[in-house]
DNA sequence: CGGCACTTTGAAAGCGCTTTCACCATGTGC
DNA sequence: GCACATGGTGAAAGCGCTTTCAAAGTGCCG
């Protein structure tokens, strides 16, 4: 940086203004340090900014798991948006293990990080007091049923439940289950299924029923498992929704197996809307959550409250969509 | 840190080498400042830390995709290793853009990371300007086909073509074809497809047959277009590897539906090892790819070397594993 | 018992920036 | 024409740590 103040004839004081706050800064003086900057190739030292200033320009990113689909999605829009202004991705994973997520957010804590993007709104005391030690936003994202920290950005998995009840029961499917995988109690899955069984008797009163079963993995072949279960708690199911698609698409081949017509047989909804959700036979109809949309519209939040330090938290519901195909 | 050193009685320097390095301090010392820092609850300023010394405990990591599952297990395993010993990671993705990689690692230079590791041998000029620019271990992963430029943690793409062609045409089958996927001419593939035909040959000698038929996309609905391009030019074929297991359950599926038996009437090979792999039916013969071994080696090595600075670059070679299912 | 090498500790100089504060040169109102 | 507000700029003090260098303390040899 001195040697940019050199050239340009300015103080390191007015490198810094001319680079950072261009506004407090005459035209004359930021067009000749800027040039030359460009001249040198200066590249800031962020490491030094952050510890003269209180920001450095990281982001950390808590999610439970990379390896699910739903949350490299929203990482990889998220990360696309905020490399392009210049922020990079501090990224951990917990495996929905709230000690876990602690030691993360303690440590992203030591960093005085631009924002703090946390998954779910379930978190320790110790996380809590780790996020209030650093002064910035804080974005939770997924879910919605809870009380934000700072902002939110998420969508209803109640919702998702009751966009797949109600489906079935305007299709005219009076006896369905709901098949929810209980890996550690997932609340999610969980306010899912709660979600189907209110929204189907919603719609046919007395007379639907509503079976909900548990099965223990969130694997393809655990979908087999749990249309197995149904049929021996209710032989005439008429419809099965599932509390992700990898169980759907299970369920199908397991049907296929048993000689079971999809849909006619038996109708079939998933979750999440994954790749190969559409190229099933016949391909599945899911509730697609809005994976990608939440990493743009977190991006889009931090670098607004960046921008603007005034602008407060604030909680964006976003759509699901009922995706349908050929299963349901 | 000076609240520690007033209470331990040292100064400043003191409590900094008996938190960093040990084995410089007295044994009384050294217990005295633990005690200090852990009673006050001290954490050390990284970003102090990385301004002072040399480096930060940064770890950059540049992947093509954040929702390829298999770079997804790579990052998973090296997050959780690393995490535990004090480090963050970084993460950049670029979609097979020499360019964007180009532009993370320019970035990811500024913070002069304890490590950097990219994906593939293949980078630009300026990719490697920036690398040496920072002085910290470099290491290469997932390809092992090129010249690395320190440390190279990967597999042998042709290899993984090889098992597949070997396999097959040791179980008797002679009119053979691969389906290889050419988005934007996927070098990785095109390996496997060159070591399988290659290893086919080298079996069957001059009473086999190889056919090489390109596809457009990864996914599964390709997998279909491919079975149906071979059978175009090769009625009579036996066997069919995939570049990919996405094709290679479309193709399974659209055998189904040709009324064509797996693997009687047609072998089929797929690469990956997806979680969908074990669960079609009949279930997926392929090879699987070192992923969560990847990053575990990538993360031990890169401790290894931040320990012991005298140790150098170094070439590591996955074995892959053919898994053998019902499909072939 | 003096002198030497070796170990252990502390003082202080940065690392590369941001930001406060003081300063100077303008423009404004009376 | 003077006091004053205003906007633009520079000097310098850190931000919290690491590391060099010198000093002090320790043990051993002749």
């Amino acid at each position: 940086m001195a040697d940019v103040a050199r050239v340009a004839g300015v103080s390191l004081a007015t490198v810094s203004r001319a680079l950072n706050a261009p506004a407090t800064v005459s035209d004359d003086l930021r067009l000749r340090v800027q040039a030359a900057a460009d001249r040198l190739g200066y590249a800031p030292n962020p490491i030094a900014g952050g510890l003269a200033g209180n920001h450095t320009p990281l982001v950390g990113v808590v999610v439970p798991s990379l390896t699910n689909s739903f949350f490299a999605a929203t990482l990889e829009r998220m990360t696309t948006l905020l490399e392009a202004e210049g922020y990079q991705l501090m990224i951990g994973h917990h495996g929905y293990d709230l000690g876990r997520e602690e030691r993360i957010v303690t440590a992203f804590a030591g960093w005085n990080p631009s924002a703090i993007v946390l998954t779910g709104v379930d978190h320790s005391r110790g996380t809590v007091a780790a996020l209030s030690t650093v002064d910035c936003p804080v974005v939770e994202m997924w879910d919605l049923d809870g009380r934000p920290l700072d902002s939110l950005v998420g969508f209803s998995n109640a919702e998702a439940g009751r966009m797949a009840g109600r489906f079935l029961a305007e299709s005219g499917r009076r006896r369905v289950a709901f098949v929810c995988s209980v890996p550690d109690r997932d609340p999610r899955a969980e306010a899912r299924a709660r979600g189907f069984a209110e929204a189907h008797a919603g719609v046919t009163g007395a007379g639907g029923r509503v079976e909900i079963v548990a099965v223990e993995g969130r694997d393809i072949g655990d979908g087999g498992i749990g249309l197995q279960r149904v049929l021996e708690r209710m032989p005439d199911v008429e419809a099965i929704a599932f509390s992700g698609d990898m169980l759907a698409v299970g369920a199908v081949l397991e049907a296929e197996r048993r000689g079971l017509q999809v849909p006619r047989d038996l109708a079939i909804v998933g979750y999440g809307d994954l790749d190969i959700a559409a190229h099933t036979n016949p391909p599945l109809t899911t509730v697609r959550p809005p994976r990608s949309e939440i990493g743009e519209v977190v991006a889009r939040h931090i670098l607004k409250r960046l921008k603007d330090p005034a602008s407060g938290g604030e909680t964006v519901k976003l759509d699901l969509e009922l995706v349908r195909r050929g299963s349901a």
